[in-house]
DNA sequence: ACGAATCCTGGGCA
DNA sequence: ATGCCCAGGATTC
């Protein structure tokens, strides 16, 4: 089955390199990205995205949950900038991001937890490994074969020597003792998370061995569908210090101070916070890769 | 409450 | 060549 899409909803490279997936590559004109166990292929051709999965019935509905295509893109672009106009210029700049959405809470712990003082392009190989090491096949193609992510009760299993060796580093202990959590809390404990209101569910996901501050916050906006979860790492901490609060210019990023941004988040954008965040970040993210590509 | 050191690894850079 | 710094932090002291 192949559906298409018209290109101007979403920017599929940008959204796939803002830091919100990493499990899609290019190839060629085409992108092939893997979500929990299915593969989602998209092209483009003329002004629209043509869609097709060798794994699903229905990659339309897919893609759909993955970009969140019900949302109205125009709309939430519009009501930031009327919340804030300086949000104009990177919605300008970037107006096909969106905000992703994982089809497995687990999933998205388990590759947040990959991500402390870490970079993106390690991370990418890194969870490629854990796939192929512990994944289940799901799609073969000639020589390839797609891989599935593990599960919590295969990573549960996992050794920290085997880890290490696929270069998880002192992030392998953690990925190990929190799937064993999760399997101690029982199934439909992460999800359960969803209902609870945000603070609650942050210092819940805080209880998980490996999981601060920033790490439950992207669970939480990415795979927990929390709007109100505002992630903080270096890019943004940046980003806000010298653009939006000028107060915390010179100071470091502690409790205080990181409880202090999201705040300042929920009082001007509330329900689109989430949203806010995924623009700022990306322009800091973006200005700082262009930056480099000169030097 | 805050700052500093520690943790794996790889790349960029002096 | 070698060391240092940093990369989407968390944890401990």
């Amino acid at each position: 089955m192949r559906v298409s899409i018209p290109a101007w909803e979403f920017d599929l490279p940008l959204c796939v390199r803002s830091g919100q997936a990493f499990r899609w590559r290019q190839n060629g004109a085409q992108w092939i990205g893997l979500a929990d166990a299915e593969v989602l292929k998209v092209e483009p051709r003329g002004s629209r995205w043509i869609v097709q999965s060798p794994t699903s019935e229905t990659p339309f509905q897919l893609l759909t949950r993955l970009f969140r295509l019900e949302v109205d893109l125009k709309k939430v672009q519009t009501e930031l900038i009327r919340r804030d106009p300086r949000w104009a210029e990177w919605i300008e700049a970037m107006p096909g991001l969106r905000l992703m959405r994982w089809l497995s809470a687990e999933e998205c712990l388990f590759s947040f937890l990959c991500t402390p003082a870490n970079n993106i392009p390690r991370i990418t190989g890194m969870i490629e490994r854990l796939c192929e090491r512990y994944g289940e096949p799901i799609a073969h193609e000639g020589e390839m074969t797609y891989y599935g992510f593990p599960t919590a009760t295969q990573l549960a299993q996992a050794d920290e020597a085997t880890l290490r060796e696929l270069g998880f580093g002192y992030r392998a202990r953690n990925l190990i003792e929190a799937a064993q959590a999760l399997q101690e809390r029982g199934d439909g404990w992460l999800d359960s998370l969803r209902v609870l209101p945000y603070w609650d569910a942050k210092k819940e996901l805080m209880t998980l061995p490996g999981v601060g501050a920033k790490v439950a916050d992207c669970v939480l906006l990415f795979g927990l569908d929390n709007p109100l979860a505002v992630p903080i790492d270096t890019h943004m901490w940046q980003a806000v210090s010298e653009w939006l609060m000028p107060d915390l210019k010179g100071r470091s990023l502690t409790d205080r101070t990181y409880r202090q941004v999201v705040e300042w988040f929920h009082e001007r954008f509330g329900e689109w916070s989430g949203w806010a965040h995924q623009y700022l970040f990306t322009a800091h993210l973006m200005g700082k890769e262009m930056a480099s590509d000169h030097a």
